[in-house]
DNA sequence: GGTCGACCTGTTTTT
DNA sequence: CAGGTCGACC
């Protein structure tokens, strides 16, 4: 019995121990939040006799969800913990509106649209504007639906919604995403809370089975969650969350810290926690992390300490531009004894890239969390959109992807037929064929597409092994051979390589229809399911943006890209309350770190397509001095020098000290599109060998803003620019 | 109906 | 820079 609460605190104990009052643990990074969550549920099971599915707790990502998991699983492992409901807010929808979604007139198979769906609803409810303008609009109303509004909401007209005509996209919106049989992201909560507060029934249900509900991150719920929430929580349930203010970092997707604040005043006997002490840091990272937030003006200040070691001083990092910032955070990576906890971290996904570059050309183990982009590939969202259609028939952005994909003859004027009759377009499809509306291409594309319909469906309700499933739909619909044809060599191979790892995939799933909409669910809810699974390294870099740092700690992390317009992202609008939360993020971000913490800064960087000059981030400017060890290198010095005389990094021969591991020879990556850093003297008259291009001659080399160019004419007579440090040239004799 | 090239437009951040 | 979009042409 004492086993569980042995490794915690007096302030965490009390809060494990505390089964009735609403508890709000309102605490600073690496206080041990996260463990009161995983002790209070091992203990609830293990000590109170709670069965495992009369909880529920929601935990910000589903990786997140999956740890804490285990890790409650570790803590008990006599226990069988499968019935325990533990998920993102989403999630939980997705589950409550799988199961009783037909009483607010959804059939269980709906598909859920991710951003990039919605916004193909809203342009083809738009046909003749823009996608640009549009985009706007969608962002929006994805907002506002995140606050808990819908297009009648007499709230938007005291909000920025000040957009031509908001109302009517935002309406026109609802109302094809409801003819669509499909839900967005924000509808997994909105329509939850909206099925639970019209049945009484369904609701009871919840609220009798969840004697305890948690909630993790609870700084970053927006208002529809809240309300979810609120709804979830009967007279015997027991409410637990838990928090920072000083974590808040997810404003934009309608996060509101006021949700911390409203929470004593909606349970009035709130019992509030409050843990001092950090487990993680040592005291030297500590004291950066809090010199920087208490420039915050609206928080609560509040104590935080730790009795760990000073440990290392942190290190500034200046660097010229982000190549050199990349080399020089792979040069202290490698000096680290193993590549097991360290992090590299940046504002934007774009930033990864360069990092990427260094890493696998010096061969370092390294893996990107998150942002990754498998499922957003065409011929990936091609194959999911041919699988949703035969789940969901009124899905029209699944349909209208691939109806004409590859070419059925089946274009404008047949399509405006074929929409002409219902929302149900199988069947608008077959009346169109029976009532003799289409050309004779046409007819006969539609009448194979139909075909293959009836027996994807025919397959799915046999209980078909989800793999053969996918491999008899991508043939018989001609994608497979569509994408087979592809003239490039490299991107046929990439998509056929991709459609291969979907299939892959498919494998692990259970068979037939339910399989086939878990695969899809679990895809669309968590983008990390596929791609890093396979190959998992224990013992590798990673890189990821900040705001995927939630939760996490590593030994040593690198915060990069810290310049004013990148971190703090200030652009024109952003107000204080923006920058506050990019302080926020700041805090985060630094508080991963446990033993030893980099913080990185280049003077110029290459931003839509041309050299920006940087300056350094104003939270570089809130640390004193003595905190950490380097110097603000100020951009102009180096800038200028740079530029006076020619530049150290177009001769890479004349290398700096921090790179004089540079690989000498090509270095052979998995990605194609992974460019190799080189060290060779490139001379005009050279004769070289792409694997692109063949074989070809330098007719000119010139330096250009620091790089050296060098043109290339190839025997096949076409002549083309190389940059020398990623050319991918073998030099001949 | 499909391909190629000229142009334009845009970046935070994620479930 | 890169990705998407639109018009011209086969
Ligand atoms: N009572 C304790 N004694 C020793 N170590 C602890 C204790 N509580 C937590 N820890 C450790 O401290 C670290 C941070 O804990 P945890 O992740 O629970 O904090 P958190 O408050 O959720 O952090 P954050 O808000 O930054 O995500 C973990 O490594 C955890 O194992």
């Amino acid at each position: 019995m004492t086993s569980l609460l042995s490794s915690l605190n007096e302030m965490q104990k009390e809060a494990v121990l505390d089964f009735n009052n609403p508890l709000l643990v309102l605490a600073g990074a690496g206080s041990g939040k996260t463990r009161v969550i995983t002790s209070k549920i091992a203990y609830a099971i293990k000590e109170m006799n709670y069965s495992p599915y009369r909880i529920l707790a929601v935990t910000f990502t589903n990786k997140a969800a999956k740890e804490m998991r285990e890790r409650i699983n570790s803590m008990i492992p006599d226990e069988n913990i499968a019935g325990l409901e533990m998920r993102t807010f989403h999630s939980f929808g997705a589950y409550v509106l799988r199961r009783y979604g037909s009483k607010i007139g959804l059939n269980d198979s709906f598909t859920i649209y991710d951003d990039e769906d919605s916004l193909n609803l809203l342009c083809n409810a738009f046909p003749d504007e823009k996608k640009g303008d549009l985009r706007e609009y969608m962002k929006q109303i994805s907002k506002a639906k995140d606050k808990g509004y819908n297009s009648s909401s007499a709230e938007l007209n005291g909000l920025a919604y000040h957009m031509q005509g908001f109302r009517t996209y935002f309406a026109a919106y609802e109302n094809a995403l409801r003819k669509s049989g499909c839900v967005d992201f924000a509808d997994l909560i909105i329509r939850t809370t909206e099925l639970l507060e019209q049945n009484d029934d369904v609701r009871e249900y919840f609220q009798q089975r969840f004697k305890l509900i948690l909630v993790d991150e609870y700084q970053d719920t927006n208002a529809s969650q809240f309300k979810l929430l609120k709804c979830l929580v009967g007279k015997d349930t027991q409410l637990v969350v838990v928090g920072d203010d000083d974590q808040s970092i997810y404003k934009f997707r309608g996060a509101e810290i006021k949700n911390i604040l409203s929470f004593e005043y909606y349970y009035p006997n709130t019992r509030i926690i409050k843990l001092e002490e950090n487990y993680r840091s040592t005291k030297n990272i500590l004291r950066v992390a809090s010199s920087v937030i208490k420039n915050n003006k609206e928080r609560h200040d509040k104590t935080i300490f730790t009795n760990n070691e000073s440990g290392e001083l942190p290190e500034l990092i200046s660097s010229i531009d982000a190549d050199e910032e990349a080399l020089k955070v792979r040069m202290l990576i490698s000096r680290l004894p193993n590549y097991k906890s360290v992090a590299i971290l940046y504002r934007t996904n774009a930033q990864s890239r360069e990092f990427e570059t260094v890493l696998s050309c010096f061969r370092i183990p390294y893996e990107v969390v998150g942002a990754l982009r498998f499922y957003e590939r065409e011929e990936i969202k091609d194959a999911l959109a041919l699988f949703s259609i035969i789940l969901n028939p009124h899905d029209r952005i699944s349909f209208l992807r691939i109806i004409n994909k590859p070419a059925r003859g089946i274009g404008k004027a047949a399509l405006e037929q074929i929409l002409s009759y219902s929302d149900h377009l199988i069947d608008s499809l077959e009346f169109a064929i029976k009532d003799n509306k289409l050309s004779g291409k046409a007819k006969s594309g539609a009448t194979a597409f139909l075909d293959m319909y009836k027996k994807g469906c025919e397959l799915l309700n046999n209980n078909c092994v989800l793999k053969d499933f996918a491999v008899f739909m991508l043939d018989s619909s001609g994608l497979k051979k569509l994408y087979e044809d592809e003239k490039d060599e490299t991107i046929r191979r990439g998509r056929l390589e991709n459609l291969s790892s979907l299939v892959n995939a498919l494998e692990k799933i259970a068979p037939g229809r339910e399989g086939l909409i878990s695969f899809l669910e679990s895809i669309t809810l968590d983008r990390t399911t596929l791609g890093s699974d396979d190959e998992e390294n224990e013992d590798s870099v990673k890189l990821m943006t900040m705001h995927n740092t939630k939760g996490l700690e590593f030994d040593t992390v690198f915060v990069t890209g810290l310049e004013d317009g990148i971190m703090p992202s200030v652009r024109e609008g952003s107000e204080i309350d923006d920058v506050e939360e990019e302080r926020r993020l700041f805090y985060v971000a630094v508080t991963r770190a446990k033993k030893k913490l980099f913080l990185t800064f280049a003077s110029k960087r290459m931003l839509w397509g041309s050299w920006n000059s940087q300056k350094p981030s104003r939270f570089l400017k809130e640390i004193p001095k003595s905190f950490y060890k380097g110097e603000i290198e100020t951009a102009n010095a180096s800038y200028t020098n740079h530029f006076a005389f020619e530049p150290r990094r177009s001769n890479i021969t004349n290398t700096p000290s921090w790179a004089q591991n540079i690989v000498k020879t090509p270095t052979k990556t998995k990605s194609s599109e992974v460019k190799v850093v080189k060290n060779v003297n490139y001379e005009v008259g050279d004769r070289v060998i792409s694997p692109n291009y063949g074989r070809g001659e330098i007719i000119s080399k010139e330096i250009k803003n620091g790089k050296t160019v060098i043109r290339v004419r190839f025997e096949k007579g076409n002549v083309a620019l190389f940059n020398t440090m990623y050319a991918n040239l073998t030099k001949v004799e």
